[in-house]
DNA sequence: CCGAGATGATTTTTT
DNA sequence: ATCATCTCGG
């Protein structure tokens, strides 16, 4: 299809630069060269990457040799529709989502695909599962006890400290002791030890045939690093585009680069202002050293014009962002003339900042905003609960983004580790959950449980295994289900249904609130008729955990209307157009555990502005003067009086309409002080005499 | 050997 | 508040 057919299809919407972007190596003669995008908050930047995926396509690129590498499964889906949609202007409909790429998702599901195909050749069982943070940490944890770690007099650190050293130093590439020394110090006295722990994780890992979430990227680079299967696998795809790309680390950078060595059909996108995810080894690195590593260098298109934000609210975020010490890119603009200025509201403490949410969240629906319309941001997911409080209290539906997922809950994790036991006998974190829910059984025997169920394929040893009589009775029916799974006698999701049959009885035992676990389990089985089969379920499950939180109601349905609560971290990407950030102090923006290094202060400045570039049409600061400390030991819970946060010091305030709440009200008079009186205290004391 | 209760240490954010 | 580890009674 030739270039104006193809801008025909895109008869909309694209200024200057997106069209610069979007038709990039279009019909140029030496083919695609790598382009870098550097897209600001709310510059139309799904936009432009969803039409120049269907430009590629109408201009004759095969979708199947397109891989869409997105931060979240979340932003692959809505590009996914995006694109069909825009397809479906100049094809039939049935075409258009035939047209649609598949290779497209996160690069942890994009690696787990390509290595249970390509298992075999670099000696991994295609049956792996793979384990998630917490089976992780299990695991490190029994290496740790296996290493005899725990009997030292010195204490050790926890199995989640020593898990972060060990993902960072894979997601990183970098060395143990430099990553200590930078990242973790209160661990140095313990760098050989670690060393070794690590030695033994892995090892355990490759024995019980499971991968966890940093092994997918690790493999899939290693995979690459193999001249013949990296040209292979390269070969297969003639264009790769990647989003967020200031939030990727060494190793994806090592991927994206090993697929496409000369940068020949490469895209990336992304905006060093936003990079948040330096803890999880993300390096803004990355875009930086982009264009320079190519010859010629890349093209770099920068999209700053925003459609998202009035000008005040822009304005007071580029302020926000101007303080920066190093930035590298743009100011944002908008013809949004029209709208106030973001709102500063301080309040009394964390209760009152609830309350006033609530209030304004209500005001905002009687004026015809849809409560899904409004988001209320926050730093760390525990400083939603007052406010999830507040919003049962007033019945106000809510749904909650980031923090605890539906399947951390105990029992649904319970019933995954079933499944994936059954998948494979030898994932000993599993089965050794699993097992310890019979009665009777504890650590020693599981232990047994599992080391023989990793003797073969269907469970026989296992089943055969002898053990004490308390043990006994809920042991056989065990034995019986795992056989069954393993044999697939009932075909997927009848093998789920099977296993709950088993399991509720059991979790009746254990939790005391059994009712609603047990729904959860049946909004399980819902989901898991959405899936092709078991390991579809299982590993999908696992990289793409479902966000609402399994409340009491259950998750809101679709038609209805909630509001949302979010981190920042999980706000990424997303706009809404009322949007309320809480605790704008110093000590939760910036978070006081995160003030060591003068880069994890711009980390936590980067969040404020991604928080602020959130909101269309009003957003809204708050500042409590007290907030909850819990938890030292010595001085016991308190409240602290903290400061406005110190990213926006008193020059800024210009931008904002500062407000308190509640307004002043005079005090009520004690009109009834005068009078008899009566002692009813001494009334109460003398029914129990 | 299991399971319940006590004590002591503790670092958000997510694939 | 939560988690990990230790102690003690079946």
């Amino acid at each position: 299809m030739s270039l104006a057919l193809i801008r025909a299809a895109q008869p909309v919407e694209l200024n200057p630069e997106q069209r610069l972007a979007v038709e990039h190596g279009l019909g140029a003669a030496e083919g695609f060269s790598p382009l870098l995008v550097i897209a600001g908050a709310g510059s139309g930047k799904t936009a432009m990457l969803a039409h120049r995926v269907a430009a590629l396509i109408l201009g004759g690129a095969d979708p199947k040799r397109i891989m869409l590498a997105t931060f979240s499964r979340r932003a692959a889906a809505e590009l996914v529709r995006r694109v069909e949609r825009l397809l479906a202007r100049r094809l039939p409909a049935e075409a258009a989502a035939a047209a649609a790429p598949d290779y497209s998702g996160t690069f942890h599901a994009i690696g787990a695909r390509l290595l249970r195909e390509y298992a075999p050749r670099v000696g991994l069982d295609p049956q792996f599962t793979i384990h998630d943070r917490e089976d992780s940490a299990d695991l490190m944890n029994w290496a740790r006890h296996e290493a005899g770690l725990t009997e030292t007099k010195e204490r050790f650190p926890t199995k989640a400290t020593c898990l972060a050293v060990y993902s960072r130093v894979v997601n990183a590439q970098a060395d143990l002791g430099k990553t200590i020394g930078r990242w973790f110090p209160w661990v140095a006295a313990h760098e050989e030890a670690l060393r070794a722990l690590f030695a033994a994780y892995v090892e355990a890992k490759q024995r019980q045939n499971v991968l966890d979430y940093d092994d997918l990227l690790l493999w899939f680079a290693q995979m690459l690093a193999e001249p013949d299967i990296a040209a292979e696998i390269a070969g297969r795809f003639d264009h790769l585009l990647v989003d967020e790309y200031q939030d990727t680390n060494a190793l994806q950078a090592e991927i994206v680069l090993a697929l496409r060595p000369r940068g020949r059909g490469l895209t990336v996108v992304g905006d060093d202002a936003q990079s948040i995810y330096s803890f999880r080894a993300a390096t803004v690195r990355n875009i930086l050293d982009f264009p320079g590593a190519f010859e010629p260098p890349a093209r770099v298109v920068t999209l700053d014009r925003n459609y998202r934000s009035t000008e005040p609210i822009l304005a007071a975020a580029n302020a926000v962002i101007a303080l920066a010490p190093e930035r590298f890119a743009k100011d944002l603009w908008s013809d949004r003339r029209e709208g106030a200025a973001p709102a500063l509201v301080v309040v009394p403490d964390e209760a009152d900042q609830a309350r006033f949410v609530a209030t304004a969240v209500l005001q905002n629906r009687e004026a015809g905003a849809a409560l899904k319309s409004q988001a209320v941001l926050f730093r760390a997911s525990h400083h939603s609960a007052p406010l999830e409080l507040e919003l049962t209290r007033r019945n106000i539906p809510f749904v909650k983004f980031g923090g605890l997922k539906f399947l951390d809950a105990a029992h649904v994790k319970d019933a995954l580790a079933l499944m994936r036991f059954a998948e494979n006998p030898r994932d000993r974190v599993a089965g050794f959950r699993v097992a310890q829910l019979l009665p009777g059984v504890g650590p020693k025997i599981a232990g047994a449980i599992v080391a023989a169920a990793a003797e073969d394929d269907g469970f026989a040893a296992m089943s055969a295994l002898e053990l004490p009589a308390r043990a006994r009775a809920g042991f056989d029916a065990f034995a019986r289900l795992l056989r069954r799974l393993a044999a697939r006698a009932a075909p997927w999701p009848g093998e789920l249904a099977d296993a709950v049959a088993w399991l509720a009885p059991v979790l009746e035992t254990r939790y005391d609130d059994c009712a609603a676990r047990i729904g959860d389990l049946e909004a399980l089985e819902r989901i898991a008729g959405s899936f092709a089969s078991r390991d579809r379920f299982l590993s999908e499950l696992t990289l793409d955990p479902p966000d609402a939180t399994s409340d009491e109601a259950g998750p809101p349905l679709r038609d209805e209307d909630y509001l949302i609560l979010s981190t920042i971290h999980s706000a990424k990407g997303q706009e809404w157009r009322s949007v309320f950030v809480l605790n704008c102090v110093d000590g939760c923006i910036p978070s006081d555990l995160a003030t060591g290094s003068s880069e994890e202060i711009e980390e936590e400045r980067r969040l404020l502005y991604v928080a602020m570039t959130r909101a269309r049409d009003d957003l809204t600061l708050i500042v409590p003067q007290r907030f909850y400390v819990h938890g030292q030991p010595k001085m016991g819970d308190r409240s602290v009086f903290a400061g406005r946060t110190r990213f926006i010091p008193p020059p800024l305030l210009k931008h904002f309409l500062r407000r308190t709440w509640p307004e002043a009200a005079p005090s009520p008079p004690r009109l009834a002080a005068d009078g008899p009186r009566v002692d009813l205290a001494a009334r109460m004391r003398s029914m129990w005499r």
